[in-house]
DNA sequence: AGCACGCCGACT
DNA sequence: GTCGGCGTGCTC
């Protein structure tokens, strides 16, 4: 059949949009637009999609060149500020980049939209415009309810009855008569603004210098019109004051009435950095981590999209929050792997908030005690400015660290404190200071084993040991989440009283704790034991107080909790962590330990860092006693850059996972035979992933290494498309990996 | 992500 | 004869 093709041109220029549905999608869908609603770019609309109604944005012009009867109208336009333009550049990139689906980097920036009609509006009563001709008979209790409503405002029935004292039924009964009206309104909660007028603190010579610089910046980027990008690290040692310093960019900010967004890298941190927020600018910003409830997540999301709230901090989530109007982000402990997200859309916060910033035109500040070798290589390169606090504030010094060789300081069986490591903590206990002994395994053991037989206890899902956590009496895989009760006998050759746990973990140590030094005050903070952020706060808050004496906990106590009494910290197993075939390994134990240490001493009493170790010449531990990171970092940056590693090469990983084992294997190996072949790249694998099995899915992986300069999104790509993959068989692509497992 | 469609096994 | 399991494929 001929068509006119005038017309069709008109109707894909003027009433077709594409419209971007936070489903995972190939591409947005394009919709007719109705002649009465009046649609634009990046405004939130319903659409019709089958048989149900979604919600979108729109996305641009549309171009749909299918059969015309398919094409269906836009429902509706929603009642919330349109999505910026920076924002859905932004969503475009990032799937792009990351190899999603755009639709699914929009629904991490949609992520409270499934309640937006939930929240809409709420009913109110007003005074009837034509009430002044309407004659009723007054009462007392008409009366005051006329009074209160004659402001001219809305007002909830419920606040109005009980202001008036009277009843719910008085106000109905004038809402019948015609003098009240009941009305929909949009309910905006009144939200504490933090105030940049606030007094500023005192701030010593080189976080005044660095402070001034960073708010200048962000002063240029809302002035000028060229772009305001430029991205800060700031790079100071533990306690040199980085949050005061940054906090002089979040006050810039807030005078040019822009956005800030903090991202910190565990929301068990944000109750300490609250507290020194309200002190500084006189109120709480806006919170936005995966422990809200569903209203709080509405409220904040709100907030965020409205451009309401003016500081947002949260973890990295928050940054797809579509913020109408940010002018600074400051990512907090930059170098932290937390950043990273694993599993939905993979990207690390960190990288993708400098590209926000880059689309945005405005800063971003990277702070760190310990930066990640990219962050430094990008300084090196020019790409990044650096800001040096090379001294604690308040003239506290860096605490001493010393190293216990375990190989020949030899404990006695089954301990895992060293002689040295015990005596230093009787002197620490009798002079009424505080311990932190530093263990990052979770647990009573982490195996346990048959001495029978051999036997190991495996997870059924997973290529892992069962975990013992004795206090809950239960094996528990640290991977999927199966648990079962501590078997009485061997599983597998039945003999009774034949199990036993192999090496430490923190209940285990605690153990050892409470017999060695019984009268001392022992707490355990790991994930098991503090589960939200208050109960982190209610801990902190005991220790500084002094109530506990020794504190025993994984990396959840080495992330910025400063304890003014705490001049011992004993790292039981330094070496946690070396092992594996991570290429980041000896970078995230140095920042580890580091941070771990920094805990030691803040006050004005020195610090003593004991690291107990099998690798007593390891870089990392030396680079720790002697205090030089740089030293150790040139070292792990040499390397990387001979094996054209990250930051120096780029690398993808490729996850296939499915139930079955042969259909995973035979994907994988098609993966290998189609795998890329190019000047400056490699692949490697298919290979069994450490994890072989997880969640009962079989999994191999492969590798692609390439150099710097290549765009490796195209060439995989390229590489998925020509590859058949098996239904049953999932292929997950993460570009930048930072887990090998 | 939903949701319909569809093709095989155990029930009122 | 029908109800319902969840594999497959489509949604502008």
């Amino acid at each position: 059949m001929l068509r006119n093709t005038a017309t069709m041109n008109t109707l894909s220029l003027k009433s077709q949009v594409k419209v971007l549905l936070p489903l995972p999608l190939v591409s947005p869908y394009d919709y007719r637009v109705p002649e009465n609603l009046s649609v634009h770019n990046g405004d939130y609309v319903t659409v019709p999609l089958g048989n149900r109604l979604e919600k979108g944005v729109v996305w641009g012009k549309g171009e749909y060149e299918g059969p015309e009867e398919k094409l269906k109208y836009i429902n509706d336009v929603l009642d919330i500020p349109p999505m910026a333009y920076e924002m859905r550049q932004f969503i475009d990139w990032t799937a792009e980049y990351t190899l999603s689906r755009p639709g699914l980097v929009l629904r991490m920036a949609m992520s409270a939209s499934v309640e937006f009609d939930k929240m809409k509006q709420q009913k109110a009563i007003i005074l009837s415009p034509g009430a002044g001709n309407k004659r009723i008979r007054m009462t007392r209790a008409r009366a005051s309810v006329l009074q209160i409503v004659s402001d001219g405002k809305p007002h909830s029935i419920n606040d109005l009855a009980s202001h008036a004292g009277v009843s719910v039924g008085v106000i109905r009964g004038l809402i019948e008569i015609g003098l009240l009206e009941s009305i929909s309104v949009m309910v905006e909660k009144t939200l504490d603004l933090p105030s940049w007028k606030m007094p500023r603190p005192s701030l010593s010579d080189q976080q005044t210098a660095a402070a001034e610089l960073l708010a200048a910046s962000v002063r240029k980027a809302s002035t000028s019109i060229d772009s305001g990008f430029v991205v800060f690290a700031l790079d100071g040692v533990t306690g040199s004051g980085k949050t005061e310093t940054y906090f002089e960019a979040v006050s810039a900010s807030l005078e040019e009435g822009r956005q800030t967004l903090v991202l910190l890298p565990e929301i068990a941190l944000t109750a300490q950095w609250l507290d020194r927020f309200k002190k500084r600018f006189g109120a709480l910003p806006v919170q936005w981590h995966s422990n809200l409830s569903a209203a709080e997540r509405r409220s904040s999301w709100h907030a965020a999209a409205s451009g309401v709230a003016k500081v947002i901090v949260g973890a990295r989530s928050a940054l797809y929050l579509p913020f109408p109007n940010l002018g600074l982000i400051v990512v907090d402990e930059e170098h932290d792997v937390a950043f990273k997200q694993e599993d939905g859309v993979i990207y690390n916060a960190r990288d993708m908030a400098v590209v926000r910033g880059h689309i945005g035109r405005f800063p971003v500040v990277l702070a760190s005690a310990t930066p990640s070798l990219e962050t430094i290589t990008n300084i090196e390169t020019g790409r990044y400015k650096r800001l040096s606090l090379p001294q604690r504030h308040g003239g506290a010094t860096l605490p001493t660290v010393d190293i216990v060789d375990m190989r020949t300081e030899s404990s006695e069986q089954h301990s895992w404190l060293s002689p040295i490591l015990i005596e230093a903590i009787q002197k620490t206990l009798v002079a009424k200071n505080q311990i932190m002994l530093f263990l990052n395994r979770r647990g009573y053991a982490p195996l346990t084993l048959c001495r029978q037989c051999g036997f190991r206890i495996y997870c059924p899902n997973c290529t892992a040991w069962l975990v013992e956590h004795r206090a809950r009496a239960r094996m528990q895989c640290h991977h999927c989440g199966f648990s079962m009760p501590v078997p009485q006998e061997c599983p597998e050759c039945t003999a009774c009283n034949s199990l036993v746990a192999c090496g430490p973990g923190t209940e285990r140590l605690a153990e050892e704790v409470r017999e060695k030094f019984s009268a001392a005050r022992l707490a355990v903070m790991t994930s098991d034991t503090v589960h939200s952020p208050s109960e982190a706060t209610k801990l902190v808050e005991s220790i500084k107080r002094r109530d506990v004496d020794i504190l025993i906990g994984t990396q959840i106590v080495a992330k910025g909790y400063n304890f003014p009494h705490l001049t011992l910290v004993g790292v039981i197993d330094a070496d946690l962590g070396l092992s594996g075939g991570d290429l980041r390994a000896a970078e995230r134990v140095y920042q580890t330990l580091h941070q771990v240490g920094g805990r030691a001493g803040r006050a004005e009493k020195s610090g003593h860092v004991i690291l107990q170790t099998y690798q007593p010449e390891n870089p990392i531990m030396q680079a720790l006693v002697s205090g030089d990171r740089d030293y150790f970092l040139e070292l792990e940056s040499q390397t990387r850059r001979k094996y054209s590693m990250p930051p120096f090469g780029r690398l993808v990983a490729l996850i296939v996972s499915g139930l079955e084992k042969r259909l995973v294997d035979a994907a994988a190996h098609e993966l290998g035979r189609t795998c890329p072949i190019a000047e400056g790249i490699a692949v490697f694998g298919p290979a069994e992933a450490p994890l072989s099995i997880l969640r009962g899915r079989h999994r191999r992986r492969l590798l692609l290494k390439a150099n710097q300069t290549i765009r490796v999104q195209k060439i995989v790509r390229q590489w998925l498309s020509a590859t058949k993959i098996p239904r049953g068989v999932r292929v997950k692509v993460d570009v930048d990996p930072y887990s090998f497992m």
